[in-house]
DNA sequence: TGAGAAGTGCACTGTTGGTACAGTACTTGT
DNA sequence: ACAAGTACTGTACCAACAGTGCACTTCTCA
């Protein structure tokens, strides 16, 4: 997590992405206006567009940064969890603590998520874009998966454990559980459900000795 | 379920209901125009405004619509599964069987939740329209929590399990699955995460002699 | 058949996305 | 210190859309 030297050029842009991601989990990309953004970020319509070629270029760097640095979070934590352990179901029950502990550290509510936001308006965008939504779900799927599979391997699942099923089931719950905790206003519920979805694993793997 | 017989005027405005709610799961509220409803449904834009104020009218009718036929169908499911047995668990997993299958038995991926899809759109409504969304899912997890307290009053919860986490992981699933699904375009998502859930809800209550 | 429900037609306002292009100020390597 | 970009501003314009207001007509059904 290096913070890079930005030129003048990049700091606005990524300053227009940091409001329109904002707006865009608020109100929908629809309805997120450039006007808007330009007027936040201080800026004329021209310079705007200096920027992007419409408002689907935007669109899909929003996406593409979202991507990007989720999946290094990601990386991050599994990384940091297996320094700490052998064991491939410890090290991923640890992992899932820390990003359990991540969310609850979180300040308000958590601000949503760019890729489902898109799945719920993908009519409004090019291929492209609902490609690289999907890319960024199979990311996410893939690096799950992989360490769920380690984790069979050394321990059989209970009997009824769909081992794929269970890796979706990750991103399931933390996309599911961003709607429960916005549209109640519950600010612990996210947190909660991944802890939820930590002890399904730990009784899907959980050997049967009393 | 009956069908109910419709005035013309009725008619129109649920033909109205239908179009939008069409268009705002594939492109969102925000882009979602009222010139291409009254063109699919055939209709002025006067006729429009006979029926809705405005367009946060419709939204609001959209999503009462929407929890309303949702909660019938919940409440149906649960009818019916709790015909079949006395058992408390018993009856959950015979209702969430029934649940998987109607899912696996739509044509094509679920088209989506207008709770969600709102939730990710919230500024742009007012007051009335999130309450009612937080109404929506509080009304679902409600049902969901009466069943499971039966359970975990006859059968003790293995460790660590949380009754109302348990609870409101079924909505995160479902919502969660349908991201995904519809993300992946993967018919058969849906279904297999619900199924997943079902499992967890058998481990979390399974007695312990093997 | 008559009253109200269910529309049509028209004229208008303001906002937004988007295009086009000429000009300018700021920045950076050499 | 200067040239060559980079990063904008200013102006002028168009079509699509939300929404308002109101007079008028047609359809429906008790």
């Amino acid at each position: 997590m290096s913070v890079k030297v930005l030129s003048k050029g990049e700091a606005t842009r990524e300053r227009l992405l940091d409001l329109a991601e904002k707006a865009v989990l608020q109100k929908g990309f629809g309805a997120t206006t450039i006007e808007e953004l330009i007027a936040a970020a201080g800026l004329t319509k021209s310079g705007f567009f200096y920027h992007f070629r419409d408002k689907n270029d935007l669109a899909q760097a929003l996406l593409r940064r979202y991507i990007d640095r989720h999946n290094d979070i990601i990386d991050d934590m599994f990384v940091r969890s297996s320094e700490l352990t052998d064991d491939p179901l410890h090290g991923f029950l640890i992992g899932l603590k820390f990003f359990a502990d991540l969310l609850a550290d979180l300040p308000n509510t958590h601000p949503g998520c760019i890729v489902a936001s898109f799945c719920y308006q993908d009519q409004q965008f090019s291929r492209d874009i609902r490609d690289l939504n999907a890319e960024g779900v199979r990311a996410w799927r893939a690096r799950i998966q992989v360490r769920l599979q380690e984790i069979a391997k050394r321990y059989p699942p209970r009997p009824g454990v769909d081992i794929e099923a269970l890796a979706d089931m990750c991103t399931a719950i933390v996309e599911g559980g961003i709607i429960l905790s916005r549209t109640l206003d519950e600010k612990e519920m996210l947190a909660r459900q991944v802890m939820a979805y930590r002890n399904y694993v730990r009784l899907a793997f959980e050997t049967r000795e009393a």
